[in-house]
DNA sequence: TTGTGTGAAACTTTTCACAGCC
DNA sequence: GGCTGTGAAAAGTTTCACACAA
Protein backbone atom coordinates (compact mmCIF):
# COMPACT_ATOMS: atom_id res chain seq x y z
CA UNK A 1 0.00 0.00 0.00
CA UNK A 2 1.18 3.03 -0.59
CA UNK A 3 1.70 6.46 1.97
CA UNK A 4 -0.86 8.22 2.25
CA UNK A 5 -0.79 11.72 2.80
CA UNK A 6 -1.09 13.04 6.18
CA UNK A 7 -3.59 15.97 4.71
CA UNK A 8 -5.96 13.13 3.34
CA UNK A 9 -6.49 11.79 6.83
CA UNK A 10 -7.37 15.01 8.10
CA UNK A 11 -9.84 15.94 5.50
CA UNK A 12 -11.03 12.13 6.40
CA UNK A 13 -12.80 13.81 9.23
CA UNK A 14 -14.31 16.50 7.96
CA UNK A 15 -15.82 14.26 5.38
CA UNK A 16 -17.56 12.20 8.63
CA UNK A 17 -18.69 15.46 9.89
CA UNK A 18 -20.41 16.44 6.81
CA UNK A 19 -21.47 12.35 5.84
CA UNK A 20 -23.06 12.27 9.51
CA UNK A 21 -25.03 15.75 9.37
CA UNK A 22 -26.36 14.71 5.95
CA UNK A 23 -27.78 12.01 6.81
CA UNK A 24 -29.62 13.74 9.11
CA UNK A 25 -30.48 16.42 7.58
CA UNK A 26 -31.29 15.05 3.79
CA UNK A 27 -33.56 12.24 2.80
CA UNK A 28 -31.23 12.01 -0.25
CA UNK A 29 -29.41 8.48 0.53
CA UNK A 30 -26.33 9.20 -1.53
CA UNK A 31 -24.23 11.75 -2.32
CA UNK A 32 -21.52 12.64 -4.74
CA UNK A 33 -17.93 13.76 -4.25
CA UNK A 34 -18.79 16.95 -6.12
CA UNK A 35 -21.59 17.76 -3.26
CA UNK A 36 -19.22 16.58 -0.79
CA UNK A 37 -16.74 19.05 -1.73
CA UNK A 38 -19.14 21.90 -2.09
CA UNK A 39 -20.03 21.58 1.32
CA UNK A 40 -16.19 21.61 2.69
CA UNK A 41 -15.29 24.58 0.19
CA UNK A 42 -12.57 22.24 -1.70
CA UNK A 43 -12.81 20.14 -5.07
CA UNK A 44 -14.20 16.87 -5.96
CA UNK A 45 -11.36 15.53 -7.41
CA UNK A 46 -9.84 15.97 -3.86
CA UNK A 47 -12.66 14.03 -2.36
CA UNK A 48 -12.52 10.90 -4.66
CA UNK A 49 -8.42 10.81 -4.17
CA UNK A 50 -8.63 10.89 -0.57
CA UNK A 51 -11.73 8.45 -0.88
CA UNK A 52 -9.70 6.07 -3.55
CA UNK A 53 -6.27 5.42 -1.08
CA UNK A 54 -8.25 3.01 1.16
CA UNK A 55 -10.56 1.45 -1.31
CA UNK A 56 -13.64 1.69 -3.61
CA UNK A 57 -16.83 3.19 -2.01
CA UNK A 58 -18.85 4.66 -4.46
CA UNK A 59 -20.80 3.64 -7.68
CA UNK A 60 -20.26 5.36 -10.96
CA UNK A 61 -22.85 7.97 -12.32
CA UNK A 62 -24.86 7.40 -8.20
CA UNK A 63 -21.94 8.70 -5.99
CA UNK A 64 -21.85 7.43 -2.46
CA UNK A 65 -24.30 5.81 -0.05
CA UNK A 66 -24.25 8.60 2.92
CA UNK A 67 -24.59 6.12 5.92
CA UNK A 68 -22.43 3.31 4.79
CA UNK A 69 -19.95 5.72 3.78
CA UNK A 70 -19.95 6.84 7.06
CA UNK A 71 -19.62 4.25 8.59
CA UNK A 72 -16.87 2.93 6.48
CA UNK A 73 -14.27 6.40 7.16
CA UNK A 74 -15.37 5.45 11.03
CA UNK A 75 -13.50 2.18 10.25
CA UNK A 76 -10.65 3.45 8.52
CA UNK A 77 -10.40 6.53 11.27
CA UNK A 78 -10.14 3.37 13.73
CA UNK A 79 -13.43 5.55 15.82
CA UNK A 80 -15.32 2.98 15.96
CA UNK A 81 -13.80 2.25 19.58
CA UNK A 82 -14.77 4.52 22.04
CA UNK A 83 -12.35 6.27 24.10
CA UNK A 84 -12.28 7.12 27.52
CA UNK A 85 -11.22 10.79 28.71
CA UNK A 86 -11.10 12.84 31.63
CA UNK A 87 -11.10 16.28 31.97
CA UNK A 88 -8.41 18.72 34.17
CA UNK A 89 -10.22 22.00 35.45
CA UNK A 90 -13.33 23.01 35.46
CA UNK A 91 -12.98 26.81 35.26
CA UNK A 92 -15.01 28.62 32.17
CA UNK A 93 -12.82 26.91 29.65
CA UNK A 94 -13.49 23.29 31.16
CA UNK A 95 -17.20 24.38 31.07
CA UNK A 96 -17.40 25.51 28.03
CA UNK A 97 -15.76 21.97 26.89
CA UNK A 98 -17.72 19.80 28.61
CA UNK A 99 -21.27 20.87 27.00
CA UNK A 100 -19.54 21.49 23.53
CA UNK A 101 -21.96 19.80 21.23
CA UNK A 102 -19.48 17.24 19.59
CA UNK A 103 -17.46 16.24 22.79
CA UNK A 104 -20.59 13.81 23.50
CA UNK A 105 -20.38 12.17 20.09
CA UNK A 106 -19.57 8.85 18.99
CA UNK A 107 -15.84 7.80 20.64
CA UNK A 108 -15.40 10.65 22.83
CA UNK A 109 -16.75 10.03 26.21
CA UNK A 110 -16.02 12.53 29.31
CA UNK A 111 -16.04 10.12 31.93
CA UNK A 112 -14.44 12.02 35.23
CA UNK A 113 -13.79 15.75 35.67
CA UNK A 114 -11.29 16.51 38.53
CA UNK A 115 -10.99 20.28 39.74
CA UNK A 116 -9.20 21.83 42.95
CA UNK A 117 -12.18 24.00 43.87
CA UNK A 118 -13.55 21.89 46.68
CA UNK A 119 -16.89 23.70 46.09
CA UNK A 120 -17.44 21.70 42.77
CA UNK A 121 -15.47 18.40 44.19
CA UNK A 122 -18.17 15.54 44.85
CA UNK A 123 -20.94 16.73 42.14
CA UNK A 124 -21.48 15.92 39.00
CA UNK A 125 -21.41 18.32 36.30
CA UNK A 126 -23.71 16.58 33.01
CA UNK A 127 -23.38 13.56 35.02
CA UNK A 128 -19.95 13.31 35.44
CA UNK A 129 -18.37 13.01 38.51
CA UNK A 130 -16.19 15.83 39.76
CA UNK A 131 -13.38 14.55 41.51
CA UNK A 132 -10.46 16.18 44.05
CA UNK A 133 -7.15 16.10 42.18
CA UNK A 134 -5.70 14.12 44.67
CA UNK A 135 -7.66 11.56 43.54
CA UNK A 136 -6.64 11.86 39.64
CA UNK A 137 -4.31 8.48 39.54
CA UNK A 138 -6.48 6.02 41.41
CA UNK A 139 -9.58 7.29 39.22
CA UNK A 140 -7.37 7.25 35.93
CA UNK A 141 -6.34 3.41 36.64
CA UNK A 142 -9.59 2.17 37.94
CA UNK A 143 -11.49 3.52 35.03
CA UNK A 144 -9.22 2.99 32.56
CA UNK A 145 -9.01 6.38 31.21
CA UNK A 146 -6.81 7.05 27.70
CA UNK A 147 -6.99 10.55 26.95
CA UNK A 148 -7.11 13.91 29.07
CA UNK A 149 -7.91 17.63 28.34
CA UNK A 150 -6.16 19.97 30.56
CA UNK A 151 -8.49 23.21 30.53
CA UNK A 152 -6.46 24.54 33.80
CA UNK A 153 -4.46 28.00 34.54
CA UNK A 154 -0.99 27.66 32.35
CA UNK A 155 1.16 27.70 35.75
CA UNK A 156 -0.75 24.94 36.68
CA UNK A 157 -0.32 23.08 33.55
CA UNK A 158 2.86 21.46 33.66
CA UNK A 159 2.10 19.95 36.85
CA UNK A 160 -1.36 18.11 36.11
CA UNK A 161 0.84 17.13 32.75
CA UNK A 162 2.78 15.00 34.74
CA UNK A 163 0.01 13.57 36.87
CA UNK A 164 -1.50 12.75 33.73
CA UNK A 165 1.31 11.11 32.78
CA UNK A 166 2.30 9.24 36.00
CA UNK A 167 -1.14 8.06 35.59
CA UNK A 168 -0.66 6.63 32.54
CA UNK A 169 -2.49 8.40 29.94
CA UNK A 170 -2.02 7.92 26.41
CA UNK A 171 -2.55 11.22 24.84
CA UNK A 172 -3.42 14.81 25.99
CA UNK A 173 -5.18 17.32 24.78
CA UNK A 174 -3.12 20.96 26.26
CA UNK A 175 -5.53 24.09 26.00
CA UNK A 176 -3.32 26.18 28.52
CA UNK A 177 -1.60 28.42 26.78
CA UNK A 178 2.52 26.94 27.50
CA UNK A 179 3.55 24.77 25.51
CA UNK A 180 3.83 21.23 26.78
CA UNK A 181 6.94 18.89 25.80
CA UNK A 182 7.63 15.79 27.27
CA UNK A 183 10.84 13.81 25.40
CA UNK A 184 8.60 10.42 26.34
CA UNK A 185 7.54 8.37 23.32
CA UNK A 186 4.59 7.62 25.77
CA UNK A 187 2.34 9.91 25.31
CA UNK A 188 1.06 11.61 22.65
CA UNK A 189 0.61 15.99 23.50
CA UNK A 190 -1.40 18.07 21.10
CA UNK A 191 -1.10 21.77 22.27
CA UNK A 192 -4.13 24.39 21.24
CA UNK A 193 -3.48 27.68 21.13
CA UNK A 194 -7.07 29.82 20.70
CA UNK A 195 -5.01 32.77 20.31
CA UNK A 196 -3.02 31.66 17.61
CA UNK A 197 -6.23 31.51 15.08
CA UNK A 198 -6.98 35.18 15.91
CA UNK A 199 -3.28 36.35 14.91
CA UNK A 200 -4.12 34.31 11.48
CA UNK A 201 -7.29 36.77 11.02
CA UNK A 202 -5.30 39.84 12.13
CA UNK A 203 -2.41 38.98 9.45
CA UNK A 204 -5.27 38.35 6.51
CA UNK A 205 -6.38 41.78 7.52
CA UNK A 206 -3.16 43.54 7.35
CA UNK A 207 -2.10 41.68 4.09
CA UNK A 208 -5.31 42.45 2.32
CA UNK A 209 -4.93 45.78 3.18
CA UNK A 210 -1.18 46.30 1.84
CA UNK A 211 -2.72 44.85 -1.37
CA UNK A 212 -5.43 47.52 -2.35
CA UNK B 1 9.08 38.35 -5.62
CA UNK B 2 8.81 34.22 -5.33
CA UNK B 3 5.89 32.76 -4.20
CA UNK B 4 6.03 32.13 -0.56
CA UNK B 5 4.36 28.73 0.99
CA UNK B 6 1.55 29.23 2.77
CA UNK B 7 3.07 27.28 5.78
CA UNK B 8 5.80 29.24 5.98
CA UNK B 9 3.63 32.23 6.88
CA UNK B 10 2.09 30.09 9.40
CA UNK B 11 5.46 28.94 11.25
CA UNK B 12 6.09 32.56 11.19
CA UNK B 13 3.48 33.15 14.25
CA UNK B 14 5.28 30.45 15.43
CA UNK B 15 8.42 31.63 15.26
CA UNK B 16 7.57 34.95 16.85
CA UNK B 17 6.35 33.84 19.28
CA UNK B 18 8.94 31.38 20.58
CA UNK B 19 11.37 34.26 20.36
CA UNK B 20 9.19 36.81 22.17
CA UNK B 21 9.44 34.07 24.91
CA UNK B 22 13.33 33.69 24.60
CA UNK B 23 13.87 37.68 24.75
CA UNK B 24 11.98 37.09 28.09
CA UNK B 25 13.32 34.06 29.45
CA UNK B 26 17.14 33.73 28.45
CA UNK B 27 19.99 36.38 28.63
CA UNK B 28 21.34 35.47 25.56
CA UNK B 29 21.09 38.38 22.60
CA UNK B 30 21.19 35.74 20.09
CA UNK B 31 19.37 32.15 18.78
CA UNK B 32 20.56 29.73 16.04
CA UNK B 33 18.05 28.19 13.87
CA UNK B 34 18.56 25.19 15.68
CA UNK B 35 17.73 26.31 18.61
CA UNK B 36 14.71 27.76 17.27
CA UNK B 37 14.08 24.57 15.31
CA UNK B 38 14.15 22.31 18.62
CA UNK B 39 11.57 24.96 20.49
CA UNK B 40 9.07 23.75 17.74
CA UNK B 41 10.35 20.07 16.82
CA UNK B 42 11.28 20.97 13.36
CA UNK B 43 14.37 21.29 11.69
CA UNK B 44 16.81 24.09 11.40
CA UNK B 45 16.52 23.80 7.64
CA UNK B 46 12.71 24.91 7.71
CA UNK B 47 13.87 27.74 9.79
CA UNK B 48 16.49 29.25 7.67
CA UNK B 49 14.47 28.74 4.79
CA UNK B 50 11.50 30.41 5.85
CA UNK B 51 12.72 33.40 7.05
CA UNK B 52 14.92 33.52 3.58
CA UNK B 53 12.03 34.19 1.82
CA UNK B 54 11.78 37.43 3.17
CA UNK B 55 15.45 38.75 3.48
CA UNK B 56 18.42 37.97 5.29
CA UNK B 57 18.63 38.42 8.93
CA UNK B 58 20.99 36.70 10.51
CA UNK B 59 25.41 36.36 11.14
CA UNK B 60 26.88 33.52 10.03
CA UNK B 61 28.82 32.15 12.81
CA UNK B 62 26.80 33.71 15.19
CA UNK B 63 22.75 33.56 14.52
CA UNK B 64 19.98 35.69 14.69
CA UNK B 65 19.43 38.80 17.51
CA UNK B 66 16.57 37.32 19.15
CA UNK B 67 15.07 40.72 19.36
CA UNK B 68 15.62 42.12 16.10
CA UNK B 69 14.22 38.99 14.67
CA UNK B 70 10.81 39.47 16.47
CA UNK B 71 10.33 42.76 15.63
CA UNK B 72 11.52 41.94 11.90
CA UNK B 73 8.83 38.92 11.87
CA UNK B 74 5.85 41.34 13.95
CA UNK B 75 6.43 43.49 10.46
CA UNK B 76 6.52 40.85 7.81
CA UNK B 77 3.00 39.87 9.13
CA UNK B 78 1.85 43.31 9.67
CA UNK B 79 1.22 42.46 13.11
CA UNK B 80 2.29 46.14 14.37
CA UNK B 81 -1.22 47.48 13.72
CA UNK B 82 -3.48 46.73 16.56
CA UNK B 83 -6.76 45.39 15.72
CA UNK B 84 -10.03 46.15 17.13
CA UNK B 85 -12.13 42.92 18.45
CA UNK B 86 -15.52 42.58 19.64
CA UNK B 87 -16.56 39.40 21.91
CA UNK B 88 -20.09 38.13 20.38
CA UNK B 89 -21.53 35.61 24.05
CA UNK B 90 -20.25 36.27 27.36
CA UNK B 91 -21.26 32.26 28.41
CA UNK B 92 -18.36 29.52 29.57
CA UNK B 93 -16.74 29.72 26.45
CA UNK B 94 -16.72 33.26 26.13
CA UNK B 95 -15.73 34.35 29.58
CA UNK B 96 -12.92 31.25 28.88
CA UNK B 97 -11.74 33.94 25.78
CA UNK B 98 -12.03 36.88 27.48
CA UNK B 99 -9.16 36.09 30.53
CA UNK B 100 -7.46 34.04 27.88
CA UNK B 101 -3.92 34.91 28.08
CA UNK B 102 -2.26 36.11 25.09
CA UNK B 103 -5.76 37.10 23.66
CA UNK B 104 -4.85 40.79 25.36
CA UNK B 105 -1.53 40.32 23.71
CA UNK B 106 -0.32 43.35 20.86
CA UNK B 107 -2.42 43.96 17.90
CA UNK B 108 -4.70 42.22 19.16
CA UNK B 109 -7.34 44.11 22.09
CA UNK B 110 -11.29 43.59 22.61
CA UNK B 111 -12.87 46.19 22.87
CA UNK B 112 -16.46 45.40 23.65
CA UNK B 113 -18.41 42.29 24.04
CA UNK B 114 -21.95 41.79 23.14
CA UNK B 115 -24.55 39.05 25.31
CA UNK B 116 -28.12 38.72 25.09
CA UNK B 117 -28.36 38.09 28.95
CA UNK B 118 -29.81 40.97 30.62
CA UNK B 119 -28.02 40.43 33.73
CA UNK B 120 -24.62 41.15 32.17
CA UNK B 121 -25.34 44.17 29.93
CA UNK B 122 -24.17 47.31 31.50
CA UNK B 123 -21.24 45.71 33.19
CA UNK B 124 -17.51 45.35 32.15
CA UNK B 125 -15.17 42.32 32.42
CA UNK B 126 -11.38 42.60 32.86
CA UNK B 127 -12.40 46.47 31.75
CA UNK B 128 -14.43 45.79 28.65
CA UNK B 129 -17.94 46.83 28.24
CA UNK B 130 -20.65 44.35 28.06
CA UNK B 131 -23.48 45.90 25.61
CA UNK B 132 -26.93 44.53 24.07
CA UNK B 133 -26.94 42.48 21.07
CA UNK B 134 -29.39 45.32 19.95
CA UNK B 135 -26.40 47.98 19.81
CA UNK B 136 -24.07 45.88 17.87
CA UNK B 137 -24.42 47.44 14.71
CA UNK B 138 -23.90 50.79 16.10
CA UNK B 139 -20.92 50.22 18.56
CA UNK B 140 -19.07 48.50 15.60
CA UNK B 141 -19.13 51.42 14.01
CA UNK B 142 -18.77 53.82 16.37
CA UNK B 143 -15.41 52.15 17.62
CA UNK B 144 -14.34 50.91 13.91
CA UNK B 145 -14.25 47.45 15.07
CA UNK B 146 -12.52 44.89 13.03
CA UNK B 147 -12.73 41.57 13.56
CA UNK B 148 -15.78 39.45 15.90
CA UNK B 149 -15.59 36.79 17.69
CA UNK B 150 -18.53 34.25 17.81
CA UNK B 151 -18.77 32.46 21.32
CA UNK B 152 -22.71 31.81 21.43
CA UNK B 153 -24.86 28.59 21.15
CA UNK B 154 -25.08 26.94 17.37
CA UNK B 155 -28.37 28.31 16.82
CA UNK B 156 -27.62 31.69 17.11
CA UNK B 157 -24.48 31.85 15.38
CA UNK B 158 -25.72 32.28 12.17
CA UNK B 159 -27.75 35.21 13.10
CA UNK B 160 -24.67 36.85 14.65
CA UNK B 161 -22.73 36.34 11.93
CA UNK B 162 -24.84 38.32 9.67
CA UNK B 163 -25.27 41.10 12.29
CA UNK B 164 -21.56 41.29 12.59
CA UNK B 165 -21.48 41.79 8.36
CA UNK B 166 -24.31 43.98 8.23
CA UNK B 167 -22.25 46.05 10.96
CA UNK B 168 -19.14 46.07 8.41
CA UNK B 169 -16.75 43.35 10.48
CA UNK B 170 -14.01 42.51 8.00
CA UNK B 171 -13.29 38.93 9.97
CA UNK B 172 -15.08 36.22 11.72
CA UNK B 173 -13.38 33.52 14.13
CA UNK B 174 -16.24 31.10 14.63
CA UNK B 175 -16.04 28.86 17.33
CA UNK B 176 -20.08 28.02 17.33
CA UNK B 177 -19.75 24.19 16.30
CA UNK B 178 -21.21 25.24 13.18
CA UNK B 179 -19.89 26.03 9.86
CA UNK B 180 -20.17 29.32 8.82
CA UNK B 181 -19.54 30.63 5.64
CA UNK B 182 -21.04 33.43 2.85
CA UNK B 183 -20.53 33.97 -0.64
CA UNK B 184 -19.47 37.61 0.00
CA UNK B 185 -16.23 38.03 -0.54
CA UNK B 186 -16.08 40.82 1.71
CA UNK B 187 -15.40 39.08 5.09
CA UNK B 188 -13.24 36.59 6.15
CA UNK B 189 -14.29 33.85 8.64
CA UNK B 190 -12.34 31.05 10.18
CA UNK B 191 -14.23 28.23 11.72
CA UNK B 192 -12.58 26.76 15.08
CA UNK B 193 -13.71 23.25 15.77
CA UNK B 194 -12.48 22.35 19.72
CA UNK B 195 -13.70 18.83 18.77
CA UNK B 196 -11.07 18.19 15.53
CA UNK B 197 -8.33 18.26 17.43
CA UNK B 198 -9.96 15.47 20.54
CA UNK B 199 -10.82 13.58 17.28
CA UNK B 200 -7.36 13.36 15.80
CA UNK B 201 -6.22 12.07 19.03
CA UNK B 202 -8.44 9.41 19.15
CA UNK B 203 -7.48 8.16 15.44
CA UNK B 204 -3.64 8.66 16.49
CA UNK B 205 -4.56 6.55 19.74
CA UNK B 206 -6.01 4.10 17.38
CA UNK B 207 -3.55 3.46 14.42
CA UNK B 208 -0.80 2.74 16.84
CA UNK B 209 -2.54 0.30 18.89
CA UNK B 210 -3.20 -1.26 15.61
CA UNK B 211 0.36 -1.08 14.68
CA UNK B 212 1.70 -3.07 18.09
C1' DT C 1 -25.76 11.80 -18.80
C1' DT C 2 -23.93 11.59 -14.44
C1' DG C 3 -20.36 10.49 -11.55
C1' DT C 4 -16.44 7.22 -9.80
C1' DG C 5 -11.54 5.70 -9.75
C1' DT C 6 -6.90 6.54 -11.03
C1' DG C 7 -2.36 7.20 -13.55
C1' DA C 8 0.17 11.03 -14.96
C1' DA C 9 1.27 15.93 -14.85
C1' DA C 10 1.71 20.06 -12.39
C1' DC C 11 2.59 22.23 -8.48
C1' DT C 12 4.06 22.97 -3.59
C1' DT C 13 6.90 22.16 0.30
C1' DT C 14 10.67 20.11 2.65
C1' DT C 15 15.21 18.41 2.90
C1' DC C 16 19.89 18.35 1.42
C1' DA C 17 24.43 20.04 0.43
C1' DC C 18 27.57 23.27 0.53
C1' DA C 19 29.57 28.00 -0.43
C1' DG C 20 30.56 31.81 2.31
C1' DC C 21 31.18 34.61 6.39
C1' DC C 22 32.21 35.39 11.52
C1' DG D 1 34.37 25.49 14.23
C1' DG D 2 29.85 27.40 14.16
C1' DC D 3 26.13 29.05 11.66
C1' DT D 4 23.56 31.46 7.78
C1' DG D 5 21.59 31.67 3.05
C1' DT D 6 20.23 29.32 -0.99
C1' DG D 7 20.06 26.57 -5.45
C1' DA D 8 18.96 22.00 -6.49
C1' DA D 9 17.04 17.50 -5.45
C1' DA D 10 13.61 14.90 -3.23
C1' DA D 11 9.29 14.23 -1.34
C1' DG D 12 4.65 15.18 -0.91
C1' DT D 13 0.11 16.93 -2.50
C1' DT D 14 -3.25 18.61 -5.68
C1' DT D 15 -5.20 18.95 -10.11
C1' DC D 16 -6.18 17.13 -14.55
C1' DA D 17 -7.95 14.01 -18.01
C1' DC D 18 -10.20 10.31 -19.21
C1' DA D 19 -11.63 5.25 -19.11
C1' DC D 20 -15.42 3.09 -17.52
C1' DA D 21 -19.88 1.93 -15.13
C1' DA D 22 -24.88 2.77 -13.88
Amino acid sequence: MKRIPEASIHRLNLYLRTLKELAKNSEDVTVSSKQLAEELGINSHQVRKDLSYFGKFGQRGIGYRTKELADDINKILGLNKKWKICLCGLGNLGSALISYRGFRKEGLNVVAVFEKDKDKIGKTINGIDVFSVERMNRVIREKNIEIGIIAVPADAAKSVASQLIDAGIKAILNFAPIKLSYPQEKVRIRNVDLSIELVNLAQFLANISKKS
